[in-house]
This record gives structure tokens, C-alpha cells and sequence, in this order.
DNA sequence: CGCCAGGGTAGAC
DNA sequence: GTCTACCATGGC
């Protein structure tokens, strides 16, 4: 089948590598073609090049993907609507929202990836997470767009059939490929009697986050980053040591950082903790407390 | 060489 | 319920 061209209107803010960066979603790479750069993504079963020029976005893929390319970005106003109501919070929303005015939450369409990804992330940098998700694609389908061959991700099933030892080498902890096939066994259609993610995505905050929070591995962090970036659930709040670092700098120390975030942020606080958290990145330095400062704290 | 990494778990109190 | 040691490995 031949590639398709299309293009998507975005806004003037609108900054597609700095979207990409590798910290939402960990299977974007570049691709060149001849002088073009492209970024080469797997999106619905279908390998996407993307780039950014002066009128827009313009993709190519096999299939006709405005749709779930609109949704992936959030080009429906319901980034929009999230900035202005963030900015109009405090004046630290205010700030870190013009700061920031590329960031986005992504909405991924496929949850059960972003499950196995961010299973595989405990302690890990970005791009060892993004290392373990490409090997674990080696058991999916081969799929190609002008001469880039890439894979689907490995549906649960197939997890499921490869067993442990079917699982590529990963980085990070041992305990990883034994994670991810219990939640393969665990996650599929809900014919099958397993937790149906795409059903799952209908339910509330609190009734997500319990799901996710019963396997072997997710435990609140990874909960909230599977239930904002898989299942939309844009009130879930990922707390990480970096976010933890940035609400202590603009908002003092909280006695449960997350469970407050949640409640100030509301319906934004997963977008909230993206901005927390680029900020932190962005102001390492700032924010990670002085060891000798701390030190002269603890021995008064 | 020692330290740390988008954390989670089990065991101790 | 809260606190701690421990988990693996590479990169600095």
C-alpha cells in the first residue's frame, strides 16, 4: 500500500520535538530520508513519520490518521482549556504555563503499552525505559513506511504466550519481564475475564487507580502515569522525586504531596505535574536541596 | 571509585 | 500505618 501525506493545523506554540522528547511516550526516534528529518513513531499499528514545518504538521503513514493523531496531541481545545484554567490557579501556574507553552499531556492509544513501559521504568532514566520498550516491540509484527521497518507492541496475548523466558533482555531490575507477563495475564478483553483497559478508561480516578494499583509492580507513581497518559485521566498526578522536588520549591513541604496536588489541581493536575516536572528538569540545580545545607540540618 | 537513576516491595517496628 | 534496606546496571 503506498504512504499517505496529510498535514494537521496546530497552534504557533505548538512544538512537536519538544513534545516528543522521549518522557511521555518512549517510541518516537529519527528518521531521515534522504535530507528530510523525521520523527518515526508507532501509532495504531501503523508506523507514522512526522515533522513540524511553517504550515503545520505533516505526516505520512499507510492509513488515514487526522483522527488519532488529533486525539494523541489533544488538537480538540482541551489542552487549551486546560492552560487557562491552570494560569488562572496561582501565580506559579501562571508562570510555569507561559513558561512552558509547548507542553502537553499526550493521549496515548494504547494503555496497555504504557503499562508495560512505565513497569519497566522504576529507577530507570528515559532512555533505558525507551531501550526496554523497543525490545520488548521486537516480539510484535513488522511493520514499514518507506523503507523504516518497525514492530507493533506485542499484544497481551502474545506476552502471554512468550512467557518469561520469552522476554528480551531488559535493563534495570530483574524483576521486570516476570511483571510484565503477570500483566499480560492479567490485562486483555473482558470477555476473557481479564481487566479491559479501553473499559477501564470509562471508570473514575479512584476506581482506575485501584485497578492498576493491584499488580505486581504499579504502585502509586506508576498508577498515576498509566491512568493520565494511557487512560485520560487528566486529574491523575505522577509523582516523582522531580515533581516532589518542585511542589516543596513553590508550594512548601506537604505533608502527602500527591493527594494535595490532586485536590488543588483538580481536573488539571496531571497537566499541572507535567509543567512541575519539566520545570524541575529544565532547574535541576534550584531545586535539588544543597547537601551541605541539609547536612548542617540534620546535625544542628 | 562512589553515587544516582520519572519506584516498588517486603520486612521490621 | 510509617520507615528502611534492597533490588540491577550503566553512566558520570
Amino acid at each position: 500500500m503506498a504512504s499517505l501525506t496529510r498535514r494537521l493545523e496546530v497552534d504557533r506554540f505548538f512544538d512537536l520535538e519538544a513534545i516528543l522528547d522521549g518522557t511521555q511516550d518512549f517510541r518516537w526516534r529519527t528518521w531521515k530520508d534522504g535530507g528530510d528529518v523525521w520523527l518515526s513513531g508507532v501509532l495504531n499499528d501503523h508506523v507514522v513519520h512526522i515533522r513540524q514545518g511553517r504550515r503545520g504538521l505533516e505526516y505520512r503513514a499507510k492509513a488515514d490518521l487526522d483522527d488519532v493523531l488529533r486525539s494523541y496531541f489533544r488538537l480538540d481545545g482541551s489542552h487549551e482549556a486546560a492552560r487557562r484554567t491552570l494560569a488562572k490557579r496561582d501565580d506559579n501556574m501562571a508562570r510555569l504555563v507561559s513558561r512552558y507553552p509547548y507542553l502537553r499531556v499526550l493521549r496515548h492509544p494504547d494503555p496497555w503499552q504504557c503499562t508495560v513501559a512505565y513497569i519497566c521504568s522504576a529507577s530507570s532514566r528515559i532512555e533505558r525505559i525507551a531501550t526496554n520498550v523497543e525490545r520488548i516491540s521486537s516480539l510484535g509484527e513488522e511493520i514499514e513506511l518507506d523503507g523504516d521497518r518497525r514492530r507493533t507492541f506485542p499484544t497481551p496475548a502474545k506476552v502471554r504466550q512468550e512467557g518469561k523466558s520469552g522476554i528480551p533482555p531488559l535493563m534495570g531490575f530483574k524483576s521486570f519481564p516476570s511483571r510484565v507477563v503477570a500483566a499480560a495475564e492479567r490485562i486483555g478483553l473482558a470477555a476473557e475475564g481479564r481487566l479491559d483497559l479501553e473499559r477501564l478508561s470509562q471508570e473514575g480516578y479512584s476506581k482506575i487507580i485501584c485497578q492498576l494499583k493491584d499488580f505486581d509492580g504499579i504502585a502509586d507513581k506508576i498508577a498515576n502515569c498509566i491512568a493520565l497518559f494511557g487512560l485520560d485521566s487528566t486529574e491523575a498526578f505522577p509523582m516523582d522525586t522531580w515533581v516532589q522536588r518542585a511542589i516543596t520549591y513553590y508550594y512548601g513541604q506537604k505533608d502527602d504531596p500527591g493527594e494535595w496536588a490532586r485536590g488543588y489541581f483538580g481536573a488539571n493536575a496531571g497537566y499541572a505535574s507535567q509543567l512541575l516536572f519539566r520545570d524541575a528538569l529544565t532547574r535541576q540545580a534550584a531545586l535539588v536541596p544543597s547537601p551541605v545545607l541539609s547536612e548542617k540540618a540534620d546535625k544542628p
